[in-house]
DNA sequence: CAGACGTGGAT
DNA sequence: TATCCAAGTCT
């Protein structure tokens, strides 16, 4: 037998951890199906489980499978979307489902190029469905993993820019080896669970850390983030804002509205109108017969 | 590869 | 109040 790799995080121990800490989110119930932990994927890019949480339940409810999701109209499917924001990811979700009944036999694919190709899905969630929903041994980089590897291998105080190749060569090479690739995929949802409860990005509970001995950076006394300024965003009168208004309208209602019921959502006409025309290019948006706007009714 | 794309809670 | 930031993807 190869002698063990030292490595900073070794597998036995987060997974100890994991056991012992992990919060018990409806996605991870055994019972929950592959199409249950896609959308929950979905839903959590770039949004915060408490937010996840209620939506993800009444989705799971109301359209139990790629099948019953496929077969709904996209206005309400933006509509029950609600306020998670990016509601693109929605009607991604829709094709993917629409992709799933029609393509792969109602059954959400298992292997990652073909996940790859369905819209919406990227290099993570990808890998994420392929490791969670089916226990693949593939490795999964989120923000949380990259911050982790970043400070426990790497010493460094916060992940640099994203470098998907590279970012995956790296925590391929922490993943445990061996038959058992549930084994891998647990590994994977704890090194993000990790991140998610301890080595978060802003006040890090290194105290509570299983691996505060073995951290290259608590043994490098924690030094600052030194990499490129990250593009710091901001969202008050921005395009986004203005769509999300916009959107707000649209989702009150299941009537059509006229332009000028729109007009009000915001002050600055040239800004309004452009993006009103990017939601509709989009297809968050239509205009119906007699020129009013709605949510997309298209079944 | 940089920038667009929502939203709201926490600090 | 202002800034940060949360399980990314697409162009």
């Amino acid at each position: 037998m190869p002698p063990e790799v030292a490595t900073a995080l070794d597998a036995t121990t987060l997974l100890g951890w994991f056991d012992r800490h992990a919060r018990d989110l409806p996605w991870r119930d055994p019972e929950r199906t592959p199409w249950g932990v896609l959308v929950s994927e979905i839903m959590l890019q770039q949004t915060p489980v408490a937010r996840v949480l209620p939506v993800w339940r009444e989705w799971l409810d109301r359209w139990p499978t790629p099948q019953d999701l496929a077969a709904e109209s996209q206005g309400e499917i933006v509509r029950a979307w609600g306020k998670l924001g990016y509601p693109r990811r929605a009607l991604r979700l829709h094709a993917a489902a629409r992709a799933i009944t029609e393509h792969h036999g109602g059954e959400v694919p298992s292997d990652v190029e073909t996940l790859l190709a369905l819209p919406g899905i990227g290099a993570y969630t990808a890998r994420a469905v392929a490791a969670f929903a089916y226990g693949k041994r593939t490795p999964v980089v989120d923000t949380n993993v990259r911050r982790v590897v970043a400070r426990a291998v790497h010493g460094a105080g916060d992940a640099g820019p994203p470098s998907t190749r590279r970012d995956l060569d790296d925590v391929d090479a922490l993943l445990p080896e061996g038959p058992d690739e549930a084994r891998a995929a647990r590994f994977s949802a704890a090194l993000m669970e990790l991140g998610a409860l301890i080595c978060t990005a802003r006040s890090p509970r290194c105290a509570d850390c299983p691996f505060s001995a073995s951290c290259a950076w608590q043994k490098a006394g924690r030094p600052a983030y030194s990499g490129p300024a990250k593009p710091t965003q901001r969202y008050g009168g921005t395009d986004r804002h203005v769509r999300g208004l916009l959107l707000d309208v649209l989702r009150a209602t299941t009537e059509p509205v006229t332009k000028e019921q729109l007009d009000v959502a915001w002050p600055k006409a040239g800004q309004r109108d452009a993006c009103l025309d990017s939601l509709l290019t989009d297809g968050l948006v239509e205009q119906t017969g007699d020129g009013r706007f709605a949510l997309p009714g298209e079944h």
